[in-house]
DNA sequence: TATCTAGTTTATAATAATTCTAAACTAGAA
DNA sequence: TTCTAGTTTAGAATTATTATAAACTAGATA
């Protein structure tokens, strides 16, 4: 894929969303999912990421409203892993993760290296959204 | 069980932890494990319900210190769901849970209600701690 | 192209959960 | 009974997140 055409694809991508493609969620959108593997972040090390350098800052505020409106609209997928913190992901392909308790550190791992033989039926009245898988490690 | 030899029970579970065996370290086992079900709670609600009529308050910050001192003795499991905030559980046996978004309650599911037939290799160097799996649920 | 407006961004304040602090208290060893 | 390390406590501090409201802007419309 070229580069050069992304920007043109995320315009499209946000308007699908009846998102504005505005400058900020235009540099957020180029800043994730301009890039092959999949991303982790929390909040605070996305804005310290994008705003290193840069000189037009996003504010903090428009980071949360973006990564919130980008989760809503299924363009990042939330993970709860660590407590007091939203950690997410740019893979929003159904999978499940290694949680490293020492480095507090995400790692993908494909669905299909996770296979579950037998899964209970939900109570009455509710729909599985959503199965995940967290598997904790340490030293 | 007769209930009133539990007291004499918690006083040893605590020592084995080196845990002093105070009134209120006391009360709180009473009151999360001398139940037939297993418990979950957050912090607020075990303040709220534990300070709800009796007339010698445990302060907020004793209840912190002590949730946190029984999770990392082994006596309670903390639990991943809600972004904001920690739940726990009196269950500590290995099992899983289905999260009801809507109303933000956690049921139990017993781990013979799961089978995993695949499991992934840990990176190297790193341990299994935990496998947890989260279903969640919604109308 | 200029105007207009709803949607967006922003700095800052407010809130909520949790952790820290340091003084007062207490279990239990000596 | 005395002593001390461990514990409790109220309140302050911290951290992540959400709310607020004024300024800005994308882009539809004239």
């Amino acid at each position: 894929m070229i580069i050069s055409d992304n920007l043109k694809m995320y315009v499209q991508k946000l308007r699908s969303s009846n998102l504005r493609p505005t400058k900020q969620r235009l540099k957020i959108c180029k800043f994730l999912f301009d890039r092959e593997k999949t991303f982790h972040f929390t909040v605070e090390t996305l804005n310290k990421k994008i705003n290193k350098n840069g000189a037009t800052k996003i504010s903090l505020a428009t980071i949360y409203n973006t990564v919130e409106a980008f989760t809503i609209a299924g363009y990042l997928k939330e993970i709860l892993t660590s407590k007091n913190k939203s950690y997410y992901d740019t893979n929003i392909k159904s999978h499940h993760h290694f949680y490293d308790e020492g480095s507090k550190e995400l790692t993908d791992i494909h669905s299909n290296q996770i296979k579950l033989s037998k899964v209970p039926v939900p109570p009455k009245g509710k729909k599985i959204k959503n199965l995940e898988v967290i598997i904790r490690i340490q030293k």
